[in-house]
This record gives structure tokens, sequence and C-alpha cells, in this order.
DNA sequence: ACGATTTACTTGATTCTTGAAAGGATTGTG
DNA sequence: CACAATCCTTTCAAGAATCAAGTAAATCGT
């Protein structure tokens, strides 16, 4: 993991796609073989997950984001995690986290409407305070 | 924005560098020239934003991920803002938000003493409330 | 300090992918 | 029904990726 392999990554976070070739050129090495055989060595080490795609969730159809800081008594926390299973639609991350709550879970909703609907069925499980992201 | 346009979009969120070729034997679009154009089409509307990896920032040098409810009386965020221009290499996040506090704050560190130097800091412009991620 | 070994890079040949152009099928419209 | 528009398929040429071989540089053990 040299300044090399560093760059490689910082470039492929701007494009994914980005050619081989291209990619080289970037960081200063000939022909598009040694920049693919880092990049290999990156995706076989694990520090290159996958590749992926940024979409705007707004032109999909999910305009309103939110956080939502979940907060439980229950010690058993599967009926969450299984109503979460059926709300996938919404759920973008689910975080463990210490402090106030037990997870800051992160949505995203077509409508103050379907909002307002999940909230209510979340209710029967947890309690939560809600943060609506205003601007990204 | 078809059925086959939602589901291009699921295996490129899965696969951002699959081939054209092999994307539309997965949506049933015969050669690759047809799901090629209707990639095309997704990236013009803006719907596709952009090609990127997912990084594993653990072994990336950043274990420490945690997110950060900021509070603040003052009617001038700009110092907080120039303070975070300053600590690009630990924001990943900073979103605006209703609720409790003004802003949410995501950071990911090398270790606790570096969060800790960055709270120090923090403390000069805003207050704050910390959650440490414990799972993604 | 030396040669041996490993690692990383370059080059060139072959295979594969992409992009452009032309033709065909389907749908909607007057 | 004819026409236009849209989307898909096919074909082919240009460009990119993969593979293998050769070279240079760094590392290791003695």
């Amino acid at each position: 993991m040299d300044n090399t392999d560093r760059m490689i990554i910082k470039e492929l976070q701007d494009n994914g796609r980005m050619k081989m070739k291209e990619l080289g050129e970037r960081v200063h090495l000939t022909g598009q073989a040694a920049a693919s055989s880092r990049v290999q060595k990156l995706e076989d080490e694990g520090i290159i997950e996958s590749y992926t795609i940024r979409v705007n969730e707004k032109k999909m159809g999910y305009p309103v984001h939110c956080f939502l800081t979940i907060i439980t008594d229950s010690l058993h926390h599967q009926p969450y995690f299984a109503f979460l299973e059926t709300k996938q639609e919404y759920v973008r991350n689910n975080y463990k986290i210490s402090g106030e709550g037990c997870y800051l879970l992160e949505c995203r909703f077509p409508s103050n409407e379907e909002l307002d609907g999940f909230l209510v069925q979340l209710n029967k499980h947890v309690s939560y305070k809600l943060s609506i992201v205003i601007r990204e």
C-alpha cells in the first residue's frame, strides 16, 4: 500500500469505470498492465471491496432522507431486525452505536406520508428520535 | 424508467464494472448495444450520478467510525465549515438536519487518540453529542 | 559486498469489449 | 393504413484487456 496505490484508489473513487490505460497514465505507469495488476492486488487484499454506482435517490423516487436514533429498553432486538427486513426498500443503513440510543438507522422514503406510516409501525417495537436531512 | 432500467441499476450497484454484454444478458437484452444505450440514457438523465468503488476503511487505516450530532447556538456556522475544510481527511458526510442538533457529522479516524484530538478542536466552535459505531 | 531471489514494471501478441451504423420490430398517431 | 418514433438487434472496425516473456529494481541471506 504505497502512494501509487492511494492515487489509484482516489482515481477509482472518482471514476470506478476508468480504463486501465487512463488510470495507468494518471498515476504515472506506462501501459495498462501495471495499473491492472495493482488494481487486482487491491481487490485480492480486500481494500477495494466492490465497484458500484452513485444513484440519485431523489430522481429514483426517494427524496425524503432521515436518520433515526433507535432507543429500546428490551433486551430482545430480534423483532426490530425482523421489522427492518420487511422494510428493506426504505432502509439504507443500520449502525449499532454507543452513545445515545442503540442503533442509528438511515432511511429513504418517497414522501412524508410513507415516512409516517413507517414510524407508526416502528413504534410498535422501539422508541426513536427523528432527524430529517435538509441538505446532504 | 421502466423495470429493465431498475434491473440495470441494481446490477450496476452490485458490480459497477460489469461488461455491457453481461449486463445485457442479465436484463434479457441481446448484445451490448441495447444495454449500453440504456446506461447512457440513465447517465444523461442524472439517475446514475457516477461510478465509484467501496473501500475497506478499516484496511485503509480508518477503523474508528462515528457520528456527531452538532449543536450550536451561534448564528454563524462559517467557522464550523472552515474547520471541517481543514479536516477533510476525517470527514465523510455533513448532513444539515432538523430535529436534535443542526448537523449530523459522519467521520472516520485512525484511532481514538485522533478522534479525541479532533473533538478538542471541534469543541472550540460547536457543541456535540458523540455516537461511535460498534457494527456497520 | 555479493549473488540469488523476489517483486514490480514494460513490451508485444492475442483475445475480448466497445461504439457506430444500418436495418427491423413494435407502438402510437393522424 | 401509412407514417414517425422508439427501441432492439446485427455487424464490423477500433480500442482495451489479458496473457506471457523479458527486464530492471529491490530485498534477503551469507
